[in-house]
DNA sequence: CCAGGCTATTTTTTT
DNA sequence: AATAGCCTGG
């Protein structure tokens, strides 16, 4: 073995006798020796370490035994994730290919890679094991695919390959798919899988919610489907796992002894599979390391369960909790906003963030008349710190929801102002992209039938439904794939003659192409499939104004298909990244979703669109209560936190939501930031009114003692009017969410009055929804709610 | 097989 | 309002 130097930088990787793939078991459970960590110790402490605060410090020397460390927003996190992987490298604890380092996204294990790689120099290449739940559950399910029925060369089926199938599925057992749609079905089992419940373990109730009482049955046929195709979806990838380590207690063994170490990121967010899945390689050295958040926990509407962080002291006994409380990223004025906000919530485990900043500005609220005129006020400020020399991407504005981005959109627009939009669809998640991909699936993978099925008219080729059902069968009867069926067909009679002529083109030429496969470079191959099969030209044919983007977009493809050895590396890649690292580093606004923006910062937030209903959603009240509403909290700290210099709220008294004006209020959350660290904006000659608290305040200028605002008020804060369910209430009584009134006692031909557009005439009603002529503003659709009978 | 019209839908999003 | 997916009729 080399010799051990210990220094911030030196080839550590280069040496690790355990990187080559499959290595003997003993072997791999071996450290370095005695002597080495011996030595290790000896040395001058670390560089590395010496820019950590005390409590950072702290947990990234914490090596042995189950730790947590409870990172606030910006206390450095990923400086203590990264630094601690490096000491543990550094001091020879473990080789690279014995740390297990999990993140959730693409992103953070990219950022992590190179972030490692800065610190101890060179290159990563060691740590085979560090990366997403689901890449790392695919790279050991390849390893032992047939303890799981799958050939080690399975295809991973994205979201929209998964609902096809179950489209299938729910045909085949006579369902009528209007009523009980593919996607509904879709997210049951990935809610299940995510819980790690296999087709038999499914709660009664649960599987009766779908196609009275079949849920689990179609889960289970969907789950042979899979098995026939060799094909998983992304919740297999943990789940079959945890079946490999449930049913093969030796093979479970062998990670366990290979990983010394384990790292996860962003612990708030797992779901149970990934937390199964956690716990069952950490009993081996029981050396595991959680860094995460619970204030930060947005994502349980697709199964993070933050119970997973808040009962990890039982998980793991003996386990230390270490908190990183000072903050590095607000002012004062910010950073208690954010706490005062978020101490409204229950569960959790609490932190105390502090900073030695200076004060800094107050975060602001301001209310506006509409959306459009806070787009407006937000253009005139940015152009104000324009003026001032603020860099544009400094500058963010995040939504609740995506739609709220149009508004912005056109503003900016208009004035000029260069803003990127961050998030959004994905390029693999393209069209043409997946059209490409479907046919080196095909060429790659003959057996893969969605992939053939997509391609096998695109372009048109005569194969309409007719032919497909016909494959279709014939594959089912012989127990084969589409392709094999699709070869057996043309040397029968069984299609039209015209049919028959396309299908046998089809065929030859997929299978010169899959000769070519081993011959010729993949990206060459890529090139010649897309022109050979027609499916360029079909783009070149196409006169709508998308299809040059999507011309431009195959190219780009194609040349992203570069960085991979073979076909079968970019297939694994794209099946498992969905996404496109292409950092923009124009000076541009950014403009996302709240959801987007965790764990980004910007020197100014705007938060738009504080308005009850909006945010805390409607919906995430009406289905999950307390719960729904304190994740909703979560996710206004998650955006005040982002700000460094400064934050500014506001919300519009209207707002257009598909194409209906609604009234709006005040988020309940401006009135939850603590009085002190806000100051309340206001726009001279703008309409305004203040939130609750500040309504005896003197508000100026307001008129909120309209009929419309009044009658605004009263149906939010109480059941006045009959509502459609029953409201919801928490063990303290207290009102969440109440759902929309019907439009009772209202009638055709009356005269009502509503906030934004004066006096009109109702001159239809459906449901809750009434149109009605307005004498000045027109006719317009409004809910029934907002307006006053007069 | 295709076009055109109809209807239902519209929080957040990763892998 | 806009859009996407689906069905029907030619």
């Amino acid at each position: 073995m080399a010799c051990v130097h210990v220094h911030a930088k030196f080839p550590i990787l280069m040496s690790d006798p355990f990187d080559l793939g499959d290595i003997p078991e003993e072997e791999a459970a071996r450290g370095p020796s005695i002597s080495e960590r011996a030595a290790a110790g000896v040395a001058a402490p670390a560089p590395y370490l010496e820019n950590l605060n005390d409590p950072q410090r702290e947990a990234v020397e914490a090596l042995d035994g189950p730790v947590l460390v409870l990172a606030g927003a910006g206390t450095g996190k990923t400086r203590v994730l990264t630094t601690r992987l490096a000491h543990l490298l550094n001091t020879r604890r473990a080789w690279p290919s014995q740390v297990l380092a999990v993140t959730f996204t693409n992103k953070a294990a990219r950022e992590m890679k190179q972030r490692i790689g800065a610190l101890i120099g060179g290159t990563v290449e060691g740590m085979q094991w560090l990366g997403t739940f689901h890449a790392l559950g695919a790279k050991i399910l390849r390893r032992h695919a047939e303890l799981a029925g799958l050939r080690s060369d399975f295809t991973i089926l994205d979201t929209d390959d998964q609902i096809r199938l179950m489209k299938q599925v729910i045909q085949a057992a006579d369902i009528d798919e209007k009523r009980w749609p593919a996607r509904q079905l879709a997210s049951l089992i990935d809610g299940w899988k995510n819980k790690a419940l296999g087709p038999d373990q499914v709660p009664k109730g649960e599987g009766f919610a779908f196609a009275n009482g079949k849920g689990a049955e179609l889960y289970a046929a969907y789950q042979e489907r899979l098995k026939t195709l060799n094909a998983v979806d992304f919740g297999d990838l943990l789940v079959e796992n945890l079946r490999i380590f449930q049913e093969h207690p030796e093979v479970l063994e062998d990670f366990q002894n290979r990983f010394k170490y384990i790292l996860v990121d962003e612990y708030q967010d797992t779901n149970v599979a990934q937390y199964l899945w956690l716990r069952l390689l950490a009993r081996g050295h029981k050396n595991i390391c959680c860094v995460g958040d619970d204030d930060q926990s947005i994502y349980g509407w697709r199964g993070a369960e933050v119970d997973n962080i808040l009962k990890f002291e039982t998980d793991f006994p003996g386990a230390k909790v270490i908190r990183l409380e000072q903050n590095y990223r607000s002012t004062p004025h910010i950073l208690q906003a954010a706490s005062g906000l978020i101490t409204a919530n229950q569960g959790r485990l609490g932190k105390t963030l502090w900073t030695q900043m200076n004060e800094g500005e107050k975060v602001t609220v301001k209310g506006v008349w509409d959306g459009e005129e806070e787009a407006r006020a937000i253009g005139e400020d940015i152009e104000q710190f324009q003026r001032k020399d603020h860099s544009l991407s400094e500058i963010a504005i995040l939504v609740r929801a995506s739609f709220q981005m149009r508004e912005f959109e056109d503003r900016f627009i208009n004035l000029g102002l260069p803003y990127r939009v961050i998030g959004g669809p994905r390029f693999y998640e393209r069209m043409e992209i997946r059209d490409a991909n479907a046919y080196f699936r095909l060429v790659a993978q003959p057996d893969d039938d969605l992939a053939f099925e997509r391609i096998i008219n695109k372009p048109k080729r005569g194969l309409g439904n007719v032919a497909v059902q016909t494959l279709h069968q014939a594959a089912r009867a012989q127990g084969t794939s589409m392709w094999r069926a699709a070869r057996a067909l043309i040397d029968s009679e069984e299609l039209k003659p015209q049919a028959r002529r396309a299908l046998t083109t089809f065929v030859e030429s997929v299978e010169r192409w899959r000769k070519l496969l081993p011959a010729l470079p993949h990206t060459e191959l890529a090139e010649q499939i897309l022109d050979e099969s027609g499916y360029t030209e079909m783009w070149q044919n196409d006169k709508t104004a998308e299809a040059p983007g999507r011309l431009d977009n195959l190219k780009e493809l194609v040349r992203s298909m570069e960085q991979f050895e073979n076909m079968a590396g970019y297939l694994e890649h794209v099946s498992l990244v969905m996404d496109k690292d292409d950092q923009e580093t124009d000076d541009k606004i950014n403009l996302m979703t709240l959801h987007a923006a965790k764990g980004l910062e910007f020197d100014t937030v705007f938060l738009p669109g504080w308005e009850e209903g909006l945010f805390p959603h409607q919906r995430a009240l009406d289905e999950s209560g307390l719960a729904g509403l304190e994740e909703e909290r979560r996710l206004a700290y998650v955006g005040i936190t982002r700000a460094k210099k400064r934050a500014k709220i506001s919300f519009a008294a209207n707002r257009r939501i598909h194409n209906l004006w609604q009234n709006s209020l005040p988020s309940r959350f401006i009135d939850e930031l603590p009085e002190a660290n806000v100051e309340v904006e206001q726009q001279g000659d703008t309409y305004s009114y203040g939130p609750s608290r500040f309504d005896e305040g003197g508000f100026a200028g307001s008129d909120y003692d309209s009929p419309g605002w009044r009658r605004a008020r009263a149906n939010a804060g109480s059941t006045s009017t009959p509502p459609r369910r029953a409201p919801m209430i928490d063990a303290q009584a207290t009102l969440i969410a109440t759902s929309a009134p019907d439009a009772e006692g209202f009638a055709r031909g009356e005269r009502v009055f509503h906030q934004k557009f004066g006096y009109g005439r109702i001159e239809s009603i459906e449901g809750t929804k009434l149109t009605v002529a307005f004498e000045k503003a027109g006719t317009k659709k409004v809910i029934s709610s907002f307006v006053e009978r007069t």
